[in-house]
DNA sequence: GTGAAAGCGCTAACAC
DNA sequence: GTGTTAGCGCTTTCAC
């Protein structure tokens, strides 16, 4: 940490032109390259750097995006915030990391502080919506995408996936290995992914396909590891009458990881005694051991889209609301799939690979 | 998003008082509580919300603190910007999240962009460092924290912590449940960790409690679960005339899953045949099965103490460079302790999930 | 306690 | 092609 930063007047002085023909020289524009040269060479001289904050008053441009999600910590936010940087700094934007809190109100809030004109846009994936919300995005003063529910209709900016769906192509999945008796452990019902995802458990189980088989659900407190092992406990301990759970779909990886130990503690093997699938296909499951099936939701590319989406509208393209859709799709791994060389016996405690 | 905010002056003009008044009747310094009424009245009608820019121009700061690393996926590099975000946060601070590249050059080039003066400060957790990158961090502009290796004799501030310790922590308590054959899974020689911990294993194995017994390193390309696994495969079918390993010491938790699913490859059981220890005590350590004895390194901690230095700093507080060391010490779990009821019998492909 | 005015560093009219 | 100047929104002397 040294000495303040020389300003573009010193640098104007030092190559004894003016302030205007200095600031065209060092951006390149109608400048004649004598002129150039010569700024240039000042420049360098005092180790001139542009100040940011001058710059962004005069532009009213920060040059930032926030991305903001309750909790940065949860591996799928984490996915996406890489995208998004991977996006958005070539472009010459730095991200800034906010949390949006657990409530809908700190959501707001967060919304309501980009008055301030901090960042130029603001990536956000709210774990719950209600319309004071929709309301305090539509209002925004700057650009504003979705990552979750489709707002489209709302005229918001969303990036969505159909988690609905995903869940539907877990049970069929199930189905098709020949489980009949499926429980569902989901995270809380009135966040949006929890919500979205036990309507896909209540469709596909109530299909045709599925007519006369089992289906039950226990609810985690939160979408977590130790949420899910404790979940898992109490269903896998209920032993319905139909007879006990041979498949457990979980609402996200991490509390299909909790399941897991738990089907570990209760003596159940998996996937033998109960498959075991979960959601978001993230690089904690594909390396668990049994590896997890898992409904991907394309985490890197709705990071992707949004950043995408909001460098657009930053770059002042208008017109309606855009909605972009990622569809899920099924990675299937270890946790349903039957050992590949069921011949093959393993001693105790020894586990296998399949690749 | 909608139409263009109110500013100060505008707020000024419709209380009908000076910009001065309005400035400080909102900031609560040297106003008469009538003036402070009117004036907030005055805001409120006009949905007034302070400009950060103009205000930083002013102040000269930003209220951002930039957090570097190579890869912001790492889960230790998360659970360091959680904590950091954590901490600054309440105090009005904005982190934005950059990256280190990969090479000591682009280092030295986030470094110096901080000349556009954007943040007041930066907490940076450099893979490589050289004479180069400390030398532009000790002409930054701004206040830098470096988390890593120890810089203050350079006169850098830094958050510390001894992996080379870390590691012999690991050897002994791998000697100390009767291991005798170990394998080291390091990350590349020329990162600051990939050293540190290399002079870890070769100090504990060379020690006279080690004498006699067997050491080996095998290096991996990067410090990945894939690379973990490729160099494990590698190491574990050398087979060296002293007989099989019987531990593998992982330069850290993600090496160390690789080395997990290498050692079920090849039909090793862990911790029975194996035992394996990671290193920094990651989540996803500790939900793995065999759930992970790993070196705690408190990348929450290290972050949160960056954090405060960071603060210190930008709040002007002057000193020589401070360094604060975290201590490593070890979280032993079921990668290294026998289970825990032996007599029991599993059957195969069961699982034990000890608690 | 209040107001007038300067100026943070920069870009973009606008004149020449 | 170059120079002069205004002004982005704010805080803070400085006078009263």
């Amino acid at each position: 940490m040294s000495s303040s930063r020389a300003t573009l007047i010193q640098v104007a002085e030092r190559a004894g032109v003016s302030l205007a023909s200095t600031s065209r020289a060092l951006h390149g524009t109608g400048a004649s390259s004598a002129m150039v040269e010569r700024v240039r060479a000042a420049a360098a001289e005092l180790g001139y750097s542009p100040d940011a904050i001058g710059r962004s008053l005069r532009m009213k441009r920060t040059f930032q995006v926030a991305f903001a999600v309750a909790d940065i910590g949860n591996p799928v936010y984490v996915e996406m915030l890489t995208a998004i940087h991977e996006v958005l700094a070539p472009h010459g934007y730095r991200v800034v990391v906010m949390s949006t809190g657990h409530t809908v109100a700190s959501t707001v809030d967060l919304v309501r502080s980009l008055g301030s004109g901090f960042v130029d846009g603001l990536i956000v994936s709210p774990l719950r919506t209600d319309d004071v919300l929709v309301e305090a995005i539509k209002e925004a003063p700057v650009p504003v995408v979705v990552i979750g529910r489709s707002l489209e209709r709302q005229g918001i900016d969303s990036v969505s996936t159909d988690s609905t769906a995903g869940i539907g192509q877990a049970v069929a999945h199930l189905v098709e290995i020949g489980r009949r008796r499926i429980g569902f452990v989901n995270g809380p019902l009135d966040t949006t992914p929890g919500a979205a995802r036990q309507r896909g458990f209540d469709a596909a189980t109530s299909a045709p396909l599925f007519a006369g088989d089992h289906a039950e659900t226990e609810r985690a407190d939160d979408f977590t590891v130790a949420a899910g092992l404790d979940a898992a406990r109490r269903l896998l301990s209920r032993d319905p009458a139909a007879g006990p759970f041979d498949a457990v779909v979980a609402a996200n990886d991490l509390l299909a990881i909790g399941v897991i130990r738990a089907a570990g503690e209760l003596g159940l093997s998996v996937p033998r005694d109960v498959a075991v699938t979960g959601m978001d296909d993230t690089e904690i499951g594909r390396v668990f051991q049994p590896s997890l099936t898992s409904v991907s939701l394309g985490s890197s590319e709705r990071g992707r889209a949004a950043a995408q989406l909001v460098l657009d509208r930053v770059g002042d393209v208008v017109g309606p609301a855009q909605q972009i859709a990622i569809g899920p799709h099924l990675a299937v791994r270890e946790s349903t799939t039957p050992l590949v060389e069921p011949a093959e016996t393993l001693p105790a405690s020894k586990e296998k690979s399949a690749r």
